[in-house]
RNA sequence: GCCGCCCUAGCUCAGUGGUAGAGCACACCCUUGGUAAGGGUGAGGUCGUGGGUUCAAAUCCCAUGGGCGGCUCCA
């Protein structure tokens, strides 16, 4: 019986059993049959010449053609990531025969493809240095040149099982088990030219047609990676690297790698002068120079205002805090791996060792939690919930929402840190709000709100929202069925309300409720976590809090928990590169540089400055010797917004010419007017 | 913490065993200028730190601190 083939526009092709995608696009034209490396077989990517499983909708995945100078044009996103995909899957293939051929007792684990390139895991007692990347890349253009075709074969389980055991690869047997485990009717293998002849290897597929289509390969790095992600188990090096269709297109790739990396907010943060880790100070402890400072201060002022438009009360509570404290709240001694370890107190600490403690001894205690002593907040909660609980509240009291830029402190591994995104130190945007589960669904909306503002006013719109939700197959988690409910309808229609995509994730709420989280991009494509909302129902019973009822009995309040930036440096870290340094006139660490065309025209200058000063503008004059042209180099450099180039004509008319460092010359206006406008755009927080 | 790479002037970097270099920034002098660098002179470094090998170490080896990219972790 024939098979019906319908096409993206709807059209329909009948053939043959045992057609392919191949068979499809050869119907269609010999140009698009060589064009063609694979294919979305109901939806599926597959290898072009696989049988087609039935009647089916076939999608042609064809290779690019280029332009003149050899960049590959695409029809749409969609078409790029899948002929990439396929085109990098094949490409860790190439690179393990590549890997075995140099280091023969190499054995391979799992190498898939990545939005960027790919990486094959693999065990190998040698170390792979940056040094054998060139003798691998020149291995992967042989096996490119030679033009191999990719050659699937399939066994059923027992079979497939049987060939494995084998080979003698842990690795390999044990994908294969999970494969068998999810319901896969055969194994599949690849051999890189003809079956049992060339190298080949177990895997899933799909892959293009040959390896002649690898027009580019490059080996990128090589890390430490663990057998499922186990710290404890055997240990792979994972070696990345990246494939394109032509040399033009990585080497487009490499020059916006080059670029990312100068819009890195540890870059950008140096030249401009913003932050520095030093490290006599310690690692991740950030210190903000006086130009950073005035970024986050604007930052936090325009959070303020809005907190208290939404009725939040702002509290000031110390950096550290009793052991007992976290004893209370759970963080100690079970966190206590991340946390930085106790302060002990002289007295506690002489009387150990009166009594012959040793530091062995002293260690256990600290890490076994029967240490007595303080420490430094990993947590603002705990303060926030005693400042609660030292009052007696009544049902009319709530909400209560407690405000503070919360400076906490956590252990964080020494090879996680890196400038403001990772770091051991750092102030929450943090909140908690104690409500009535009458209140829950209001106040989390009332939370995202905030988040909304601000990411509007900062132009951020490329963000993405997860909603944590309770494990479904477990009893992973605290509390009635009823409350989680509630507080997980309450999440999810709070995060409805933002307008951006939005992922339910089961499993991933915290023991204690579940929570939505909000995660930007970095400029080389690492997710971060900023802000988070969570609902708790835990540490309201673990401080046994309370709040007298209309029914006069005692009830327990929910706790929220909100931070919608996360930390000012991990979410000005990204706001660095977000605005690649230029950030608009309102969080401009320097507004206005007047820039006198030569020291003739100091005073005019001076009176100028003087104008922005009233004000409250933040401004400077360049009084170097430089000619006007330097000047601007500087203060292009500098990012500064304005440049108010000032000389004698400027003098005699009153007159600022204003130079935009994105639009460059305004041509002269009088400075009233110009000094109206910055005060407007500063004060409308425009994006500029 | 683990694997690989890196650490030379304030910054960015050159320097493969034989007397420490450049550009920018900085200081001073000349230049007094109209929209992305005018010219000159000068100061600035125990080459991350500690050991070792060597007649001789920025350079080779070991340890250690810090950085980068991943892994793992992130209450």
């Amino acid at each position: 019986m024939p098979l019906t083939v319908t096409l993206p526009d709807g059209s329909t092709q009948s053939h043959p059993q045992g057609a392919t995608a191949h068979t499809v696009a050869a119907a269609i034209g010999e140009g698009l049959a060589k064009a063609a490396i694979g294919a979305r077989v109901n939806g599926d990517l597959v290898d072009v010449n696989l049988p087609l499983p039935g009647d089916c909708t076939v999608a042609l995945v064809t290779a690019p053609r280029q332009n003149k100078k050899g960049i590959s044009k695409w029809r749409d996103e969609a078409h790029e990531a899948d002929a990439l995909m396929l085109l990098r899957h094949s490409a860790a293939h190439v690179m393990a025969e590549a890997i075995e051929r140099l280091f023969p007792d190499t054995l391979l684990a799992y190498g898939p493809a990545l939005s960027t390139g790919f990486y094959y895991d693999l065990s190998l007692d040698t170390p792979i240095s940056t040094t054998d990347f060139e003798r691998i890349e020149d291995e992967i253009q042989k096996i490119a040149a030679e033009d191999r075709p990719f050659t699937r074969y399939a066994l059923e389980p027992v079979a497939g099982m049987a060939r494995l055991m084998a080979e003698d690869n842990k690795y390999k047997i044990d994908n294969a088990q999970k494969a068998i485990a999810k319901g896969a009717a055969e194994l599949s293998w690849y051999a890189t030219g003809e079956q049992d002849k060339n190298w080949e290897d177990l895997c899933q597929g799909p892959h293009v047609p040959r390896t002649g289509l690898l027009g580019a390969v490059k080996v990128m790095s090589v890390a430490s990676s663990h057998w499922h992600g186990d710290v404890t188990s055997d240990r792979f090096q994972r070696v990345y690297g990246t494939a394109f269709f032509t040399p033009a297109d990585l080497d487009v790739h490499l020059e916006n790698l080059e670029q990312a990396k100068a819009r890195d907010h540890r870059v950008i943060g140096r030249s401009l002068g913003l932050f520095e880790i030093d490290e006599m100070v310690g690692q991740g402890l950030v210190l903000w120079k006086p130009k950073g400072a005035v970024v986050r201060d604007q930052l936090q002022k325009f959070i303020s205002e809005h907190l208290e438009r939404q009725g939040y009360s702002q509290v000031f509570t110390p950096h550290i805090g009793k052991l007992d404290l976290y004893r209370t709240s759970g963080h100690f001694p079970y966190y206590a791996d991340s946390q930085y370890p106790p302060l002990v107190e002289r007295d506690h600490l002489k009387k150990l060792s009166d009594e012959g403690c040793s530091c062995a001894e002293l260690t256990a205690s600290m890490s076994d939690g029967t240490i007595e002593g303080y420490m430094l907040k990993p947590m603002n909660c705990p303060h926030h919930i005693r400042i609660f609980a030292s009052d007696k509240h009544s049902y009319r009291d709530l909400p209560v929402r407690l405000a503070e830029f919360g400076t906490v402190y956590r252990w964080e591994q020494s090879g996680e840190l890196g400038g403001m995104t990772r770091v051991r130190g750092f102030t929450q945007d943090d909140a908690h709000l104690f409500v009535t589960p009458e209140q829950l669904a209001a106040e989390v909306l009332g939370c995202i709100e905030l988040v909304k503002i601000v990411f509007k006013t900062l132009g951020m719109n490329d963000y993405r929202v997860r909603v944590g939700l309770r494990d479904p197959d477990s009893s992973k988690f605290v509390g009635e069925a009823s409350d989680w409910d509630a507080a997980e309808n309450a999440c999810i229609a709070a995060a409805e309300s933002l307008d951006v995509p939005f992922s339910k994730e089961p499993g991933e709420a915290a023991f204690y409720g579940p929570k939505i989280d909000f995660v930007v991009k970095d400029v080389i494509g690492r997710e971060w976590q900023l802000g988070t909302v969570q609902v708790d129902y835990q540490l309201p019973q673990r401080f046994d809090l309370s709040y007298t009822g209309s029914d006069n009995a005692e009830h327990r309040p929910i706790m929220i928990h909100r931070a919608p930036f996360g930390s000012m440096e991990r979410f000005i870290g990204c706001l660095i590169e977000h605005f690649n340094g230029s950030f608009p006139l309102w969080l401009s660490p320097e507004q206005v540089r007047v820039l006198p065309i030569s020291d003739k025209f100091n005073d005019y200058a001076t009176t100028v400055l003087d104008a922005l000063k009233d004000q409250g503008l933040r401004c400077s004059m360049d009084t170097s010797s430089n000619r006007v042209n330097g000047k601007i180099k500087v203060a292009q450099e500098d990012k500064v917004p304005y440049m108010l180039v000032v000389g004698g004509k400027d003098a005699d008319a009153g007159t600022v010419s204003v130079r935009h460092r994105t639009d460059g010359d305004r041509g002269a206006v009088p400075l009233a007017d110009f000094v109206a406008a910055a005060v407007k755009e500063r004060d409308e927080r425009e994006l500029g």
